[in-house]
RNA sequence: GGCCCUAUAGCUCAACUGGAUAGAGCAGCUGCCUUCUAAGCAGCAGGUUUCAGGUUCGAGUCCUGAUGGGGUCACCA
């Protein structure tokens, strides 16, 4: 049990002797703020009105009584309604002791309960982007910080590897690739499938634009409500692909023969996201990120029809005269949605239905997770509530983590204006600017290159994840290129210098014993160990929300006040061999704990920079 | 238009289920490397938390309304 649990479950015994019952969760137990005398602070507040007497005088109510019943604390004082507690030197010396002689500490004992968190779920026709970045960070960090909180997680994502989109840039490939391959061209696989993807829209551009010159277009806007050609010739152009485009009809044409199993369209399709899946790989060893089991669309699209069909026959779906199926949600103030089309064809919802459900049998998951752009927050309310309707028995379970869409300083991200961030492109400038600078500085100079090569590559995935993560999950954020390589500041290679700061003391320290009897704290002593008490609740916390911010705000401030006591106090010099051991000791402490909350956010800790 | 999200320093972000005088970084200005890694430390300056009401011991946080920004309401995914 943490020091904080064990203060709230004595304020519990405290109250409990005068007879109110409480819950400990309801009881406001934080670090005390720097201002006032004391390391740990009660707040009272909530206690008036059931003790029915002064604030201060409760708060010395509850100060004697804890320093009576708990040896940990030393001495408290009152202001207003908050007791400040001040914590005794064995106190600190046991919490020292205690993350030293575990690893794992701030962790939670097993749950048993399994947790399914999907993230990144990529579509097959261009390789993955800034968004898909922010994507898998979270996904990633939760997954790690749900295993910290003692439950069995299991990493998947759906690759959506068929539909028109696919169609496109196969066409595209067999019309205008001329037999060219990545290796032909030295591409990377997703990127060489992109390109077709991209090529495709640009020769539908063409044909519809001169389309556009035809007497039928003409007719068509002239007939139309809209102001000018360009007005209506944007709205019209998914009507055009769908009803009168060459290319479209061929794609339309591709999407069926692929659908009916046609063998040449399929091993078209098996080479092209061959080509995908070798470059994704490529992407997610750079992030440092891997799966547990993937599933495909092209194995699971379908399988949502039976439901769907059972839902019809007990009458929770309705069919309309066109035989589409539809699901009316009106009760919970959502809209009819449809579920099967009129030509008995599923919908994405359909195949959500169907992947839930065999993912729960796959697992007998207690819990999934979607991690998924909040664009899609109503998808996911409706699936939720079709599921609830279906009586499935994980509807309750199920939790959308929902994010905000990454923007540019120019804007949103556009394909079509090309202002996409590749995630590839981003690996590699942040690697070249850490590059950079650790040159100048020349610390690694007496590395081998193959060693100085992945320190490069630590900091700059440490700069641009640590500024994904800082941001809570549900804000839009913004991403200035040149601030997300930047190292100094409120920046992941900041931290990751702490920790580096400690591993060189810890090497030239040399053998040293160890000794409990440093009792003459200074102030960035006692603010590092305050913070190390917190580290527990920051991660359960993270864990409760499932936003890895917290825990990323909490190791920059833990980096900085160690970057202060470092500044302020000798440690290799010390006055007193006690001192020495002791400002050891807590370096060591920090810099596990750095790393522990780093790794949480997929973060590695170089050993020098 | 209906529904949902959001608004904090010049900029990017914090502020635990409502708790003490709203904090960091960047940008600007000052200092600190013969001392354990200066990717560092210290200081100055920067705020009517979009606005107007309300709830209470206490509101950036909750409620109502207004305004700005975003999303969504496809037989797309």
């Amino acid at each position: 049990m943490t020091l904080l649990d064990q203060i709230r479950e004595q304020t519990i015994n405290w109250l409990q002797e005068k007879g109110h019952s409480f819950s400990a969760s309801d009881i406001l137990v934080n670090a005390t703020r720097k201002e006032f005398a004391g390391h740990v602070t009660v707040v009272v507040f909530p206690f008036v009105k059931l003790l029915k007497d002064r604030p201060p005088a409760i708060a010395e109510s509850l100060g004697d009584y804890l320093v009576a019943h708990l040896a940990e604390v030393a001495s408290y004082n009152v202001v207003q309604g908050f007791v400040n507690l001040e914590l005794s030197g064995d106190a600190w010396s046991g919490l020292i002791e205690t993350i030293l002689a575990n690893p794992n500490y701030g962790e939670q004992q097993a749950t048993g309960k399994k947790i399914l968190v999907e993230f990144c779920s990529p579509n097959t026709n261009k390789p993955l982007h800034l968004g898909h970045i922010r994507n898998i960070m979270l996904g990633w960090s939760c997954s790690q910080i749900l295993a910290a909180n003692g439950h069995e997680v299991t990493k998947i994502q759906i690759i959506n590897d068929r539909g028109i989109a696919v169609c496109k840039s196969m066409l595209a490939w067999k019309k205008f690739g001329n037999g060219a391959t990545p290796q032909s061209t030295q591409t990377k696989g997703d990127a060489f499938v992109g390109e077709y993807y991209v090529l495709f829209d640009k020769k539908l551009t063409e044909e519809y634009q001169s389309w556009q010159e035809s007497d039928e277009a003409n007719d068509l806007y002239a007939g139309s409500e809209y102001d000018s050609p360009e007005l209506f010739f944007k709205s019209f152009k998914n009507t055009y692909f769908n009803t009168r485009s060459t290319l479209g009809q061929e794609a339309r044409e591709m999407l069926v023969n692929w659908e009916a199993g046609d063998q040449e369209i399929i091993s078209l399709w098996e080479k092209m996201n061959a080509w995908v899946y070798a470059g994704f790989d490529e992407t997610y060893a750079a992030l440092d990120v891997h799966f547990d089991k993937l599933y495909y669309e092209s194995n699971t699209w379908t399988l949502g029809k039976d439901y769907v069909e059972k839902g019809i026959s007990e009458g929770l779906f309705f069919q309309k005269e066109d035989q589409s199926v539809w699901v009316d949600l009106t009760d919970q103030n959502m809209d009819e949605k449809i579920l099967l089309r009129s030509d008995g064809t599923s919908v994405y919802l359909t195949q959500d239905i169907g992947t839930a459900i065999q993912r729960y049998e796959d697992f007998n998951a207690d819990s999934m997770i979607y991690v998924v752009g909040d664009e899609q927050n109503y998808h996911f309310k409706v699936l939720f509530e079709v599921l609830k309707k279906l009586e499935q028995p994980f509807a309750d379970a199920l939790y959308h983590l929902s994010y905000g869409m990454v923007d540019l300083p120019s804007g949103k991200m556009k394909s079509r204006e090309g202002t996409v961030v590749d995630a590839d492109d981003l690996i590699r400038e942040v690697t070249e600017e850490a590059h950079a600078v650790a040159s100048e500085k020349g610390e690694l100079d007496d590395m081998p290159d193959e060693a100085k090569r992945e320190v490069y590559r630590q900091i700059g995935l440490a700069a641009l994840k640590f500024f994904i993560l800082k941001v809570n999950p549900q804000k839009r954020m913004l991403f200035d290129p040149a601030a997300s390589v930047d190292m100094q500041g409120q920046t992941g290679p900041y931290i990751q210098n702490a920790y580096v700061r400690v591993q060189s003391l810890l090497r030239k320290s040399g053998e040293w014993k160890t000794s409990h009897a440093y009792r003459q704290f200074e102030a960035t002593e006692e603010h590092l160990l305050q913070a190390l008490t917190l580290y527990p609740e920051v991660i359960s916390k993270a864990g409760r929300d499932l936003d890895p911010s917290g825990l990323a705000n909490y190791c920059y401030d833990l980096a900085k006040s160690y970057h202060r006591f470092y500044h302020e106090v000798k440690i290799l010099s010390a006055d007193t061999e006690d001192a020495r051991t002791f400002r050891l000791r807590l370096s060591k402490a920090t810099a596990q704990v750095i790393e522990h909350g780093m790794n949480l956010l997929g973060i590695d800790m170089p050993e020098r920079m």
